[in-house]
DNA sequence: TCTGGGGTCCTAGGACCC
DNA sequence: TCTGGGGTCCTAGGACCC
């Protein structure tokens, strides 16, 4: 049997665990830039406060209900995301961390009368020693075991855990859920799907094998069949090298200047980077895009526009990356426009050891590697960006404002970023005693 | 004033190969 | 008049996920 288990309200249950005036107050997260709402704590939820909903829209609704905003945290919450998986390592090896607040777990080992003990041991566990709480779900199929969460959640006296063992109890499921809450399932497959004259998860599942592989392909496929029992999509206990790696960011202020736009893009790329050389890889080539405000009124002209440069070798220096980067952008940039958007794309990534060199290179890739591993101890040691190239700027915690003495206009607003409880020495939580 | 970011997978179509 | 069959690789775009 696999194990699914996610937390509840991830981002702000992180919020909660060390701001104890957040207690009971229901909370919101939002997004990079402050723009959308992307985590609600159970509060915030019973208030109707909608996920994915821009700020600014409800911004009065939150003063009116007194709920606490928060700009999102990602330092804090990849670390408890770790302290979580270190929990569940302890019930198994055989684990799968999908995203920062799931993972699938093998309890193959766990004999089918303890599967319920088990999960609810996983459960207090983890409430217990991260203090974040999180819901189990326990079936035959990953598609059947983030089933079987949901229900964890949503029926109350199942209690946080739900296990599936028995044909019954999945038919039982099936018919208690909406076709949009199985994994994989949108409203536009929800569509297609009634258009077969399928309209619940338990008719999917029932449905004739040919007439699902012609019309659904294989995506559709693979969800019935998960839904029979049938493992379709596997335990990936040893995570895949990544394929791309992405950073972009939409701006504060819109900018129509190109020194902008390159600055932006120096800037994601060495970030980008970072994330490419924790991993071992190389990049072969770099795609830059930038977008104007698909938000802007009618009339404005809209733009969007991504060009790829690739390069000779694949390469994991900064230097490197950042210059294909600012002449992918110089093909993409049109003066005239009013820009919102930017991000660099880092693609055909090979293992460092795997890197196939050029016949006419000539330069010290050595000596580049190890100046780039400097840079990024240093930068770990004394925070990100005490180190860079010199037409990037400093990224992340710091403040928007003045940069070697003129305005940085595209970084993003996050005006309401709680601290670093768990990363930064000087951000530690402090707890005072009463005296007797 | 204000509307996220980072991924994977599939499919279709084109270029090219033998 | 007629105009193969089988394949790879790449890219763009769309759907979907968290």
């Amino acid at each position: 049997m696999l194990v699914h288990v996610d937390a509840n309200n991830f981002y702000a249950s992180c919020e909660k665990v060390f701001d104890p005036t957040l207690r009971d107050r229901p909370v919101v997260v939002l997004s990079n830039n402050d723009g959308v709402v992307v985590a609600r704590s159970s509060e915030a939820k019973a208030l109707n406060i909608d996920m994915a909903r821009p700020y600014f829209q409800i911004a009065d609704l939150l003063r009116r209900y007194d709920v606490r905003v928060l700009s999102s945290n990602y330092t804090l919450y990849d670390d408890m995301s770790n302290r979580l998986a270190a929990v569940y390592r302890r019930f198994t090896d055989a684990l799968e961390i999908y995203s920062i607040d799931e993972c699938f777990l093998s309890f193959d080992h766990v004999p089918p009368d303890r599967l319920d003990a088990e999960a609810r041991r996983l459960r207090t566990t983890a409430g217990r020693w991260t203090g974040i709480p999180v819901g189990v779900g326990v079936a035959a199929t990953k598609t059947l075991a983030k089933l079987a969460n949901r229900l964890a959640k949503k029926v109350p006296a199942n209690d946080g855990v739900c296990v599936l063992g028995d044909a019954a109890s999945v038919r039982d499921a099936l018919g208690r859920i909406e076709l949009t809450d199985l994994w994989g399932v949108s409203r536009g497959f929800q569509c297609r799907l009634r258009s077969l004259g399928i309209a619940t998860p338990l008719e999917l599942a029932e449905a004739d094998s040919h007439l699902v592989r012609r019309r659904l392909g294989v995506v559709g496929q693979r969800i019935a069949l998960e839904l029979r029992g049938q493992r379709c999509i596997p335990m990936e206990v040893i995570a895949p090298d990544k394929q791309t790696v992405c950073c972009s960011r939409s701006f504060g202020t819109e900018t129509r200047r190109f020194d902008d736009l390159r600055q932006a893009v120096c800037t994601f790329a060495s970030q980008a980077m970072v994330k490419l050389r924790r991993q071992d890889l190389a990049a072969g080539a770099v795609t830059v895009f930038v977008d104007t405000n698909i938000h802007a009124p009618p009339g404005v002209k809209q733009y969007h526009n991504a060009r790829t440069t690739g390069l000779p070798t694949a390469s994991c220096d900064t230097r490197e990356i950042a210059a294909a980067a600012v002449r992918a952008l110089r093909r993409v940039y049109r003066p005239g426009y009013s820009y919102k958007k930017a991000g660099v794309l880092l693609h055909r990534l090979v293992k460092r050891s795997g890197v196939q060199p050029n016949l006419f290179d000539r330069r010290d890739h050595g000596r580049a590697g190890r100046l780039m591993a400097t840079v990024d101890r240093i930068n770990r040691r004394f925070g990100r960006g005490a180190v860079r190239i010199a037409a990037a700027v400093p990224f992340g915690m710091a403040p928007s404002g003045l940069t070697a003495g003129r305005t940085v206009h595209w970084r993003g607003r996050c005006d309401r970023r709680s601290r670093c409880y768990t990363t930064r020495w000087d951000e530690l939580p402090i707890c005072y005693a009463k005296s007797a």
